[in-house]
DNA sequence: TTGACAATTGAGTACATATTCAACTATAAT
DNA sequence: ATTATAGTTGAATATGTACTCAATTGTCAA
């Protein structure tokens, strides 16, 4: 009957070790959100972008021609940036300038780049 | 003419902005391993399964309890965290228990959570 | 006001991928 | 040997999404 606490197509093998992780677990809308936040990074398209305007602001057309692509495809990439609060922006004239708008995103590249080099 | 360096649908506006930030740029190969990395981070059940691996050593089954998912399923996720070197394993009789295989995880993981935190 | 251009946006397409299902392997117990 | 169970794997499906294309908005200059 224990058995039925669990949704799950197996039998429970570590009772303990799987009450004890479930205690541990984190808020599942935090976890979400942290995945949220990883899928947006984990694109080489803004990777490249992010990384970019790491070193200098820069309008659609910059990044297009850094990127070697189209403004269209790099302002889609700039909104979903935008709207997850990772980028901001600010207009001056016909252009639009883009930023960094978030003091951990570095630090999270620098820890991901860690990973890779002891990886080899 | 110095605008056919650059493969584009738009005009140069900042001709040497562009020019830095190119010079500036990692390596296209760190970039892309970079986005593969946080990818494979950026899923959800991905995440919850190295949430509960950096609490306790699992075997699949357990954690398939753990997150109310099929084995199967987790078995899959298990299989792409493990070729990214993410995770490991070791085998005891029919079981095989899961443990985290890189000390940067829990590291990228504080990060993701300040970022978060900072932006509510 | 008209033309030019930066940028955004929505729809469409092509590709990637998470989960399910079913079949299979490996190990342990009877 | 046979049965049961942990785990893996491949195919199929359903969903998500990156980029293209075309149309549109907003701003500047003539």
């Amino acid at each position: 009957m224990s058995k039925n606490e669990f949704i799950c197509d197996c039998n429970i093998i570590h009772e303990d070790l799987v009450k004890d992780t479930i205690n541990k677990m984190a808020d599942e809308d935090l976890l979400n959100k942290l995945a949220e936040f990883f899928k947006i990074v984990g694109d080489t398209t803004r990777v490249k972008i992010l990384y970019a305007l790491d070193k200098n602001e820069l309008c659609v057309c910059d990044i297009a021609n850094v990127l070697g692509m189209s403004k269209s495809s790099i302002s889609h990439q700039l909104g979903t940036l935008r709207r997850s609060g990772i980028v901001k922006c600010k207009k001056r004239g016909k252009e639009v300038f883009y930023m960094l708008d978030d003091e951990h995103v570095r630090q999270v590249f620098e820890v991901g780049i860690e990973h890779i080099e002891h990886r080899r």
